[in-house]
DNA sequence: TATGAATGAGTATTCATTCAT
DNA sequence: GATGAATGAATACTCATTCAT
């Protein structure tokens, strides 16, 4: 149902979706839509939510885990880049506030602070159990949550390259070059 | 002149910005406008160009250094950053093509892949010159561009915690970081 | 039932009430409504037809008095008074023949002569019988008409000034004033 | 210009009065009427100054007599009368306070007020200096903008009768009516 | 009796773009 | 160089009305 109008936002962009677009890919009519939907910024503030839930939920997974912070990263890794490359990315990460009323704005920007944090946290508890070494946890964030989102930029597009990975694959393979660095490691 | 149209774009967003305000902007009116530039989407083509610009000729000048690509990676980011955190930064990390006639997407594409190119050009120089060690080129390259990319989503804003950085030093953070993984290195 | 309708046009206005938010002032939902009325411009007319009524039964209460025209005329004030200023008064008054369909819009202009013509009778009468110095009845009864309508628009709000007076007592009032005249009598 | 928006709202209403139709009746489109005006309910507003200006005007100028209040209620009434069957009759009397929004609406309210209080003011003046025999000056003022007001409802149309009268005469018959009052003298 | 779901026909408003001056 | 005026096309949103259940 919302699902529709995050596959249509991710294909032709929030404002290159008219209503009328979106009810005809639902074969109803724009009455309709409204019947179920308050509004068109309401859709794409529910699109967003449903991509942050799922971030969520795998915080939450992650939390209830009693491994160390590493092997928590790699799980909250997995669900982010799937969460990204799944058909709300595009609503998570290329909303805009300027698109919302504060109505809807602020709760978006509440959301996107929470994982911000939760994200370090995760960073801070792997420098405290000493599974993983960050020296700006801060900045560290930035660079991951970077690299996770901007998946939901190329992911759908055939990239270029051979071979398709899974969206975990992905993550797997972002977080394998974070852990390591690409700094060559001398032989004892 | 163009400058203004950038600043605007990434205040209140490309579909939020009418050719009124902007000419209101700036003083004129909205035919004037038109003297200057033929239409609002090759506004944003410019405002993308002289982001990228910026990128391809810090390039450049890593190019012409006979220093490893390890150092070179260094130059790179803090140019990249510091376009990324420009004015124009807005205009290159979130134009989307749907915006655009395919005149105009066609070379913004082929741009985008260009820097693509290069960075991961760069990271095989550095597999090969072994002041880099990257696992996939692909993906390290996709991951390192996704952190700085998305510079231009939090850096205006002032982001959480304290202490400003300068996107030179955003750029020697995640570069840091990427180094040296957050893997904890045994003592000796 | 219709009194519902009478009272929500009389606070928002006609077209400003929908029948959704009818339905939802009656607790019962749209269709329901149109169990028991065929439509809103039905629903219109019948309000119109309710205050008229009481007007028309005042008339015939005046008819049956054996009285001089003058003291029917008090009768017929207070109950053409009371008649507007209760919930029906916005919907007489204030209906727009462009409003109704003209299969409604007959009638309800039919009712509006008949109205006009009985006042303009009971002015004759007291012309006849001498109770009454009418100079023109067609104008005078426009006069009496106009300061008796538009109580539906200032009665309902607090209207300035102290003292709060029944419909009874403004039809009096006004009764009086248009009885003995503006001018100053001479003293005997 | 505006003009022609009152004419449609008296013909046909304000919400039954479409941009479009407006846009039409001056030969132009749609857009063009934007570029002159904000938005529909200022044009409202618009016609409601316009007629209410013409009543200030008459009371300034009768203000600026230095007659007894009984010959200014007269040239008040005539001004009065005129301004209410002209074009922009429709919009004075009939404007809902619910068709517009908080910003117009209490200017509008000021203005009505303000002649309301101004229309009281020349009944007590009359009572002052003797030339008019006022009992409640509140009730009225009521009553004869009442009267004059409703002009507005059936001037335009055919109103029954023969014998077609302009405005002032209509208000000479209503002021006559009123200073006389309906009881007949006692001869001497 | 009552309703959930659906819709056809509007309606105000915006905006990129043009053109005569 | 610059602008006032104008417009075609689109777009979000509303509402009276219907109908199967």
């Amino acid at each position: 149902v919302i699902r529709a109008a995050a596959r249509a936002f991710d294909e032709h962009g929030f404002h290159n979706t008219s209503l009328d677009d979106l009810a005809a890919a639902l074969h109803v009519t724009k009455p309709t839509l409204y019947y179920y939907v308050g509004s068109k910024e309401e859709l794409l503030f529910e699109c967003f939510r449903a991509g942050v839930d799922r971030i969520q939920a795998t915080f939450d997974e992650a939390d209830r885990m009693q491994t160390p912070a590493r092997e928590r990263l790699v799980v909250v890794a997995r669900g982010y880049a799937e969460a990204v490359a799944s058909e709300f990315g595009w609503c998570m990460v290329r909303v805009e506030h300027q698109d919302l009323s504060p109505a809807l704005s602020g709760p978006i920007q509440a959301l996107k602070v929470e994982i911000d944090r939760r994200l370090r946290q995760l960073l801070a508890d792997g420098a405290r159990d000493g599974s993983l070494a960050v020296r700006d946890p801060r900045m560290a964030a930035f660079a991951l949550a970077g690299a996770l989102n901007w998946i939901a930029h190329w992911y759908r597009e055939d990239y270029p390259g051979e071979g398709r990975l899974t969206p975990a694959e992905v993550a797997d393979a972002f977080v394998a070059e974070f852990l390591q660095g690409l700094l060559p490691r001398q032989a004892p």
